[in-house]
RNA sequence: CCAAGGGUCGCAUAGCGGUCAAUUGCACGAGGCUGUAAACCUCGCGGGCUUGCCCUACGCAGGUUCGAAUCCUGCCCCUUGGACCA
């Protein structure tokens, strides 16, 4: 596969093709980031999915980075609130998590650089320089638009810090040398904001071989559904609404049986996926279900499928082996695979996936850095 | 700093001297029904048990009262407005 495919192979966006072709064509060195929230356990949607598209980047010859973004959960009152508490999370637990993860799905955690924001942001002027730029070229009402990154609505509540949230996301990606800024579509606002300043940065801003100014490439990946029921309906929703309703579908710490955790145990993964929202094609009203909202097919065709190339399925009519999504999408549309069979796959799959990480936070130092995450939630 | 309003069991709401472990909705949990889940129905939803009582609870600390989530005083915090702006 060329570097094109592998680098935008399973993403929902990718901003602008062209430009990503342009830095490939030029020979230009390729530098990828992703940036976490230290906010708590890491599920599958930002561990494992992320995970998956460093190993690509990896393959493309992309240098990668982990950002462990202390300052910006800070910020956004993760945790217990304390930017101690989250450093330490961020270089103990939340590293060794990722670092679990790579590793388990055949990707090179000695080649991802880990960064922590407090380290990148100590004694730098040109990050500060760079945070005023973008600030001076980004409108208060823009801005105020992208705070819901955060996770959380703009109310009158609202600190002034959370505004800097998006300037400091962007200016990350300068200051770091990024032209490959990698996140989920949740992130993709302060990836515009960023993209619509590049031009105008004088401290710092991204240079191509030739010294010229360019806007780094945003690729952004598919949110994982959780594994709950769509909050509304989404036949009675405008195409807005629809979006809104996937950003709170998304898979959520803050609701528990929605995500599983990468280091999540066998049994876990199997309660959390039976209890899971998985409704037939057909209700037996006779109203069709929309399967776009049904979160094990979600998973299924953008977590397994990418990752394992293929899924035995074992239905009442034998076992299938499924290799692309259309035709697992078709049978289960025609109710050639009833939601039980496709959950117990789901289940087989997920096991075997993770199992590696859940051993590895079975004992020693993993352990422990968990159970110290686990008291501080407590 | 001033003024007004406000802080109730995860969230949101009601209560405004005893009938309040505190209303209601959501969320959550258990069970029933489904080849899964959802929907639906029933129950539970501060803790402890000998199930009636005890303990701990309505921002914090005191006070008034036989009795306080409810009244008073002080403090903390939030919201809105004002004042200040060399």
């Amino acid at each position: 596969m060329d570097k094109f495919d592998l680098i935008t192979q399973n993403l929902e966006e990718v901003l602008t093709p062209e430009e990503l072709k342009i830095l490939i064509d030029n020979k230009e060195k390729l530098v990828h980031y992703i940036g976490f929230e230290i906010s708590g356990l890491v599920h599958l949607g930002s561990g494992l999915l992320s995970c998956m598209k460093i190993k690509d980047f990896q393959e493309a010859g992309v240098q990668t980075k982990i950002f462990l973004a202390d300052w910006h959960a800070w910020i956004n009152e993760k945790l217990d609130g304390k930017l101690e508490t989250i450093k330490k999370i961020g270089v103990g637990y939340f590293k060794e998590a990722f670092i679990a993860t790579l590793e388990a799905i055949g990707a090179n955690p000695k080649k991802t650089e880990f960064i922590l924001g407090s380290d990148l942001y100590h004694n730098a002027d040109k990050y500060w320089l760079t945070v005023v730029e973008v600030a001076k070229n980004t409108t208060l009402a823009r801005t105020q638009r992208s705070i819901d990154i955060l996770g959380k609505k703009l109310g009158e509540g609202t600190d002034f810090a959370k505004l800097m949230y998006p300037i400091m996301q962007a200016s990350d990606i300068f200051f770091m040398d990024v032209n490959l800024a990698h996140a989920g579509m949740d992130q993709r606002k302060a990836h515009v904001i960023a993209k619509n300043v590049a031009n105008n940065l004088s401290f710092k801003p991204l240079l191509n071989k030739n010294k010229q100014k360019i806007k780094p490439v945003a690729l952004h990946q598919h949110l994982l559904l959780g594994l709950g029921k769509p909050p509304r309906d989404p036949k009675e929703l405008s195409k807005e609404e629809l979006q809104d309703l996937r950003a709170e579908m998304k898979m959520s710490k803050s609701k528990p049986d929605t995500c599983i955790f990468v280091h999540d145990s066998p049994s876990e993964i199997e309660r959390k996926i039976m209890k899971a929202y998985c409704p037939p094609p057909l209700l037996s009203s006779g109203q069709a279900t929309d399967i776009e909202y049904n979160p094990v097919v979600d998973w299924t065709i953008n977590l397994i499928l990418p990752l394992k190339n293929n899924i035995n399925i074992k239905t009442q009519s034998g076992a299938k082996n499924y290799k692309n999504k259309e035709s697992l999408i078709n049978d289960y549309q025609n109710e050639i695979i009833h939601p039980m069979d496709l959950k117990e796959a789901v289940i087989k799959e997920l096991q075997q996936i993770l199992n590696p990480i859940y051993k590895h936070f079975q004992s020693g130092r993993p352990q422990k850095l968990l159970g110290e995450l686990m008291h501080i939630k407590a």
